[in-house]
RNA sequence: GGCCCCGUCGUCUAGAGGUUAGGACACAGGUCUUUCACACCUGUAACACGGGUUCGAAUCCCGUCGGGGUCGCCA
């Protein structure tokens, strides 16, 4: 495939951007483009800038800025310029732009190259239809207006939209930094409105003109937009703006298929993933290497790395599939390197709010629509604010996060993982049941752990491995069938950390009384 | 339908005329082991198809098929 070489503006610092409407939703596909933006501006010493596109008035909510604003923070892309911070090529939002878009028009108006459109909506659904039957492109041209129908619609205040008129027979190139050069016959561009009759400018214009104005170097932006591109490119010219490098980025496709990852495909929103517990080292990690790749075998890179590493040109031209079996292994990957305080901070709201939790998660599988509310699009209310957790609680956390080791990928992990460290209430899965105490001889060996935790001095790691072994090897008995009962007996689960650490954690009392409930239970099922 | 973009294991990718087509995730088997996870070893698995060009094509050209975008007074 055609790669461009890379840009031609050394010397110019380079400034990228990200351009969200305010919908508050940050799908990931487009997390990863203000990713790539937000790279190769860091990459290069240069700024990145985020602005606000609400063009489209009724969608700007401030609630929806903060969101995305809150998403971003919580990856550690930090922007130079936009909401919050300001800069000089302010403001940074396009509804706060009007007059950078009026002085643009009156250079389009000076220069010619526009014109008012009186059509009304009735006419062009017609020549829409009309190109449709006839299986052609629907494009819009000027149409030739009298003096006198023109100062007829004038006097009546008749309203009109502003055009841009295409000019025919030129063949419009791109130089695209991802997907190569590409060309279009300006014969195939309709003639496109740039202002609305009320006077609101629409995204290609006010786009070109806040890129021009914002002295934005890279456009990197969804592949969408690359048949936008070539309007924008007849407005730079117009206007005289010098011409940014623009970068098309491919978009990202549903789990194991070339479709467009759309919210039908689970999660896609960034509040689940950090809903669930992901680390924004794994978030970040992931969405880098979703089509883009360093060299044939780099896999884990950290944000100074990806900084110092990422450039255009190893960005694939082609769509890349969402993997979320690949972002749960780079995410442990991640979880590795947290240190024992982070992961207490981390897992702690789950423990507080277990029940919460659970209803969240469950629902979310269970639902049909999405997003099934408003809320949600939100980050989990106990997730906002930093968990409190006391000195003592916060010894418990440390030995159960140690005791649980790698198997702790999420954060939220530790609620179906280690619950019951918390908990006295017993929750038996019926698997670990069927399979480690309807046993023969269990109930005996039960009774028999029992009486020996009641008199093993001390309660600690090694005394418990050793009588329990030597216990084990009196009876006669592997020693996985009674670690294995008297595991589920004590947890309710068929999996965990290692055997003593559980009971060493749950403490002598605790042991006695879970195994005595649970002999209690297998009296009565069996009775 | 017109125009434009894209097509290497199931997935993320390496690959810029000559490779046993490499790595990773997932999957399968194994070692370790009290379960699971981790770690380690092994394995299954790909150049969409068809024509060219060339001594030689995953790499270049054309076509077909498939996927995507766009054809808005949305962004």
């Amino acid at each position: 495939m055609f790669r461009s070489r890379s840009a031609a503006r050394p010397s110019m610092s380079v400034r990228t951007r990200f351009a969200p409407s305010p919908t508050g939703f940050l799908h990931i596909g487009g997390v990863r483009t203000a990713l790539f933006n937000w790279l190769l501006a860091r990459h290069h010493g240069g700024r990145f800038i985020l602005r606000i596109d609400d063009t489209d008035q009724q969608r700007h909510v401030d609630r929806a800025v903060s969101l995305i604003l809150d998403g971003f923070r919580w990856l550690g892309m930090d922007w130079d310029e936009g909401p919050e911070v300001g800069g000089e090529h302010g403001p940074y939002f396009q509804s706060q732009r009007g007059q950078l878009y009026q002085d643009a028009v009156q250079k389009l108006m000076a220069a010619g190259v526009v014109y008012r459109d009186y059509s009304t909506e009735a006419e062009r659904a017609a020549d829409k239809a009309a190109a449709e039957a006839e299986k052609r492109a629907y494009r819009f041209r000027r149409k030739p207006l009298t003096n006198a129908q023109l100062s007829q619609y004038e006097a009546e205040g008749r309203p009109f939209a502003l055009r841009f008129e295409v000019p025919p027979g030129r063949t419009l190139v791109l130089d695209d930094q991802i997907k190569g050069r590409v060309e279009m016959k300006t014969d195939e561009v309709s003639d496109f409105v740039i202002v609305r009759p009320d006077g609101s400018p629409l995204y290609n214009f006010a786009s070109v003109v806040d890129d021009a104005e914002m002295r934005i170097t890279h456009v990197v932006r969804a592949e969408e937009h690359l048949s936008n591109t070539f309007p924008q490119l007849l407005l730079f010219e117009a206007l005289g703006y010098p011409l940014p490098t623009f970068a098309h980025v491919p978009y990202v496709a549903a789990p194991g298929s070339k479709k467009k990852l759309s919210k039908r495909d689970g999660a896609v929103g960034l509040h689940e993933f950090i809903n669930d517990g992901y680390l924004p080292e794994g978030m970040l990690n992931y969405l880098a290497r979703l089509g883009w790749s360093y060299d044939d075998s780099s896999e884990i890179f950290s944000k100074a790395e990806l900084i110092e590493k990422f450039t255009l040109d190893r960005v694939n031209s082609s769509p890349a599939s969402h993997d979320p079996d690949k972002l749960y292994w780079i995410q442990g990957e991640w979880m590795k390197t947290a240190d024992l305080d982070r992961k207490v901070r981390l897992t702690a709201p789950y423990i507080h709010h277990a029940d919460a939790w659970t209803a969240y998660d469950r629902g979310r599988k269970d639902r049909k629509e999405y997003p099934a509310s408003a809320e949600d699009q939100e980050i989990l209310p106990f997730l906002r604010e930093p968990a409190e957790v006391s000195d003592a609680e916060a010894d418990r956390f440390k030995a159960v996060i140690e005791a649980l080791g790698d198997r702790l990928k999420l954060a939220s992990d530790i609620v179906k993982l280690a619950r019951y460290f918390f908990t006295e209430e017993l929750t038996y899965d019926p698997d670990a049941v069927k399979k480690r105490l309807k046993k023969e001889g269990v109930p005996e060996i039960l009774a028999d752990i029992e009486a020996l935790l009641a008199e093993v001095e001390p309660f600690d790691l090694a005394t418990l491995e050793d009588r329990i072994k030597s216990y084990a090897e009196s009876r006669g008995e592997g020693i996985g069938k009674v670690v294995n009962a008297v595991r589920v007996a004590t947890t309710g689960q068929g999996v965990g950390p290692g055997l003593y650490d559980c009971l060493v954690i749950l403490g002598r009392e605790s042991c006695i009384r879970r195994i005595a409930q649970t002999r209690r239970m297998l009296a009565e099922s069996s009775s």
